[in-house]
RNA sequence: GCGCUCGUAGCUCAAUGGAUAGAGCAUUUGACUACGGAUCAAAAGGUUAGGGGUUCGAGUCCCUUCGAGCGCGCCA
């Protein structure tokens, strides 16, 4: 069971490879506009064989129509395709199993992964923005979508927990008071107690001398630092938190894992690096120069891993990262849901770290970048005072705007389901706008857009969802009765419909090959659209018995693939809107 | 200066090297005592920034020009 495309894939190869005189022939099977699908293969081929690419097409059919139980009609067309039509009751047999299944057709990987997703990374006492908004909600759908097919997924929540700031931070702290500071942050203004302290440390320098030694008995492990340290940390976990859980994100307090984790091992990282001989000396720092990059002048960039005052920085702590995902989690994948402009620091850290040997074959480190949040103006989104805008406001106005277009569509609704239908709504309006284009763009924020009912935006795909879900509370049918039923295709719509149904499979897999989850969104945009052509020329529930049934099989598997597709985006599926 | 990413309909976006580049919005035209019209059907809209090249075939790969954004040693 699975997409018919990559089944039929597999049952035409051997045709391929009987013309080509040799196996592995990839008889290259994609969706088409001019059938169910087209095999180009032969076109390939056609090349390899010096012969006519018709020709070819026509070698291959004859060959094809030996195979038994191919289920698909074929046909040469144009300058060499195969267009393939699948039978109707192989479309209902596909459907049937797809119906039974639980992960509705969607193949296993195998084999399995361990793999780290590093992912939302928000500094303590600072307040959450919108920069933290595609980092976070495009690294939950992955780890959604990676668990959904077997990996084995560990969510790293790589908190900026460490550093020079902290000791402004903590002196700061303790001229408030601590109940007071408690207070002050609790109210979730971590902005307005940072910017406080920041200006003190530049305006005063006796200030400034208490942060720097602040910093040495950080480090230096003082027990009553690291507990105002803990402090600070503790009332920061508490506000992320606050905005993952109104975001519906996966990430809990177990995923953390901080800077200040990795303190063990960045002494380590250096030893061995030196070891290895990879360590150089460039201005009183220590660095690695991985090849292949270049300053403003020409001359060789370096990784620094040591600062010329003896400090760390973020490569070491980069660095350490990899050691231990690889030699503690054994992990041996490591996607990074970082912003395109790391790019080359990213680069750097993987060189290095596969010169020294941690990043190894099999493993492998990805950067999954994105590009930026856009205003309407095509500049980086801000808040009307210039500020970045605050992501808990950005969830407010997504619920408020959300909650007044529920009332105005569905008055009927009571406050509570208005209440929780309007957060269903909005959150995934933010999402699936931030999800629905290719990440490595940036994209424009646009409420109206991504909140509309039509087009390629979420409230359209959970609408059409909840309208199957209103037929089954007229049909009165237990819907678990309807699994494993072959429905009759016989309207070109139902056939568009399962063939939509049944790519669920090929979409999941092609999300993750480029980890990019727009591919799953225009999936079930596909999904909805082909569900309201159905829904609007196949009459339900005023069908006689049997296509009544055969359709509600349809509206069924529909339904499911659409709520467990929109939950791999992190999406809710309500019943009614 | 060097590097990376991007440039597709008026707007916002799709298109694993395959036929005639597809959607939505907006525009125009049809279909309503409606299994939820929060909809459907259709029309119109393109020199895929420009120019070369590779290929049987290029929006996609390579080179180049132009334009935009972002990086380029001790912040993270």
């Amino acid at each position: 069971m699975a997409d018919p495309l990559v089944t039929l894939a597999a049952r035409l190869q051997p045709a391929f490879d009987a013309v080509a005189g040799r196996t592995g022939v990839d008889p290259v099977v994609r969706p088409s506009d001019r059938a169910d699908a087209q095999a180009n293969g032969s076109l390939a081929l056609a090349k390899e064989l010096g012969r006519p690419p018709r020709e070819v097409a026509e070698a291959v059919l004859a060959e094809a129509l030996k195979i038994a139980n191919l289920r698909a009609t074929l046909e040469v067309a144009g300058p060499g395709f195969l267009n393939i039509v699948v039978h109707d009751d192989f479309l209902a047999d596909e459907i049937a199993a797809v119906s039974s299944d639980e992960r509705l057709g969607v193949r296993s990987a195998t084999p399995t992964r361990r793999v780290v997703v590093d992912y939302s990374a928000p500094n303590v006492a600072k307040e959450m923005h919108v920069g933290h908004l595609r980092t976070t909600v495009i690294g939950d759908s992955l780890v959604r979508i990676l668990e959904f097919v077997g990996h084995d997924v560990i969510r790293e929540n790589h908190i900026g927990d460490w550093g020079t700031p902290f000791g402004m931070l903590i002196e700061h702290l303790l001229d408030l008071g601590e109940t007071e500071a408690a207070e002050h942050l609790s109210l979730g203004d971590l902005d307005g107690f940072y910017k406080q302290a920041r200006a003190k440390f530049d305006a005063d320098d006796t200030f400034k001398e208490r942060s720097r030694a602040r910093v040495v008995m950080l480090q230096g492990g003082d027990a009553e630092t690291l507990r105002l340290w803990k402090l600070l940390v503790g009332l920061s976990t508490k506000h992320f938190n606050a905005v993952y859980e109104r975001l519906g994100v996966l990430l809990v307090d177990d995923d953390l894992m901080g800077e200040s984790a990795y303190n063990e091992l960045l002494p380590q990282v250096i030893t061995r690096l030196d070891a290895l001989g990879l360590l150089q000396q460039s201005d009183g720092a220590d660095v690695v120069f991985p090849p292949g990059y270049t300053n403003r002048d020409g001359d060789p960039l370096p990784l620094i891993v040591q600062k010329g005052t003896g400090g760390f920085n973020y490569a070491t702590s980069d660095l350490a990262c990899v050691i231990d995902r690889i030699e503690r989690l054994n992990a041996d994948l490591l996607l990074y849901v970082v912003g395109a402009p790391q790019a080359q620091h990213l680069s750097m850290v993987f060189d290095v770290a596969r010169m020294a040997g941690w990043l190894a074959e099999p493993a492998q480190a990805v950067h999954v970048a994105f590009g930026s949040v856009l205003g309407s103006d095509r500049k980086m989104l801000k808040s009307r005072s210039g500020e970045p805008l605050k992501f808990i406001d950005l969830l407010d106005e997504a619920l408020v705007r959300a909650e007044a277009s529920v009332a105005e569509k569905n008055p009927d609704l009571g406050v509570e389901d208005r209440l929780t239908i309007a957060r269903q709504v909005g959150i995934g309006a933010v999402k699936y706008a931030d999800l629905s284009t290719d990440r490595v763009r940036d994209y424009v924020f646009d409420w109206d857009r991504m909140l509309s009912f039509d087009g390629n935006t979420a409230p359209y795909l959970q609408y059409a969802h909840a309208r199957i879900c209103s037929i089954f509370r007229r049909a009165e049918i237990d819907r678990t009765s309807l699994r494993n039923r072959e429905p009759s295709i016989v309207e070109p719509q139902e056939r568009a419909l399962a063939l939509a149904v049944l790519g669920f499979d090929s979409a999941v897999a092609d999300t993750l090959e480029k980890y990019s989850p727009h591919r799953l969104c225009t999936y079930l945009y596909d999904l909805a659209t082909s569900f309201t052509s159905f829904y609007e020329h196949c009459p339900v529930l005023k069908a006689d018995e049997a296509t009544r049934l055969s359709r509600l099989v349809m509206c069924d598997v529909t339904a499911r693939v659409m709520a467990t597709g929109l939950g791999l985006l992190g999406i809710d599926a309500p019943e009614q809107m």
